[in-house]
DNA sequence: GTTTAATGAAACAGTAACTGCCACAGTTTA
DNA sequence: TAAACTGTGGCAGTTACTGTTTCATTAAAC
């Protein structure tokens, strides 16, 4: 992983459940971006990705925002992780083996035995934390 | 991680424990290039991280070449992982928290957290896959 | 109804990092 | 002394994310 998207989503999102976001007092994406320090329109397009995975709703128009779509202690960083970001944690390789060569060729396999192994643990990690946790050990002052 | 440096790392070393190289019958960067399908260059340039991290031997001039520093049993993914890249898994934001927001300034905390969690855990799998477990695996034919 | 304040999406330049490649210096052995 | 390696520096090509601008669309508010 080289990309901050993970890191601005969960982000993002923090700041939803932390200010108790929902019709009424949505919160907007130039608020985001300002909490963030980044450009509203990265927060759309990684907004735009966790509205597909269902974790946020968004509204258009006057007085529109974005709000959680589930309760906080209901998301968990493995949701988010899996909506910002299609990449695995690593990469293997995607050029044809060498023939002549025994371990070239069974390089693809293993390299992805390994691969799915790292990312099925580590989703299982992120899985236990949940955006509740997070928002709730936000330093309140 | 974007970059396939640890996959060609690891290939490097199943090829290494495979071929049991060793004074006498070193492997070549040029020969385990064509089993990897890249640059000479390539491959030197990650088995210096390795030496570096006392993995492997290598040895310059005529009949030089590159052995395994350790038996295969005595090395593990975490190694190989570690000398390869310098890189976490997963990255936070490098800009200074808005001082007005509660989260902003808790975030880079909570998120190194997150990260480490999830990198302690990674390396932790790793470092229970020894070189010897994936030479075994590799199907002689 | 018209204005206003949002999101959504497309396009584009800038940036950073890895990959591949070349050239060549240094080294060791035969 | 020639041959065969590693080590290293530099550079072009590629790819992907980031930041930014612009504009269409939407919906509330007045």
């Amino acid at each position: 992983m080289v990309d901050q998207r993970f890191a601005v989503s969960v982000h993002i999102m923090t700041v939803l459940a932390f200010e108790n976001c929902s019709r009424g007092s949505l919160m907007t994406s130039e608020k985001l971006a300002s909490s963030i320090r980044t450009n509203p329109t990265v927060v759309r397009r990684l907004v735009a990705r966790l509205t597909d995975a269902n974790l946020v709703r968004s509204y258009k128009g006057k007085s529109g925002g974005i709000e959680l779509a589930r309760k906080a202690d209901e998301i968990s960083l493995r949701d988010i992780y899996s909506a910002s970001s299609e990449k695995t944690l690593l990469k293997a390789r995607n050029k044809r083996p060498a023939r002549q060569c025994p371990v070239s060729c069974s390089m693809g396999k293993l390299m992805k035995d390994v691969i799915d192994g790292v990312e099925t643990n580590s989703m299982d990690y992120l899985a236990k934390i949940s955006l509740a946790d997070l928002a709730a050990k936000v330093s309140k002052e």
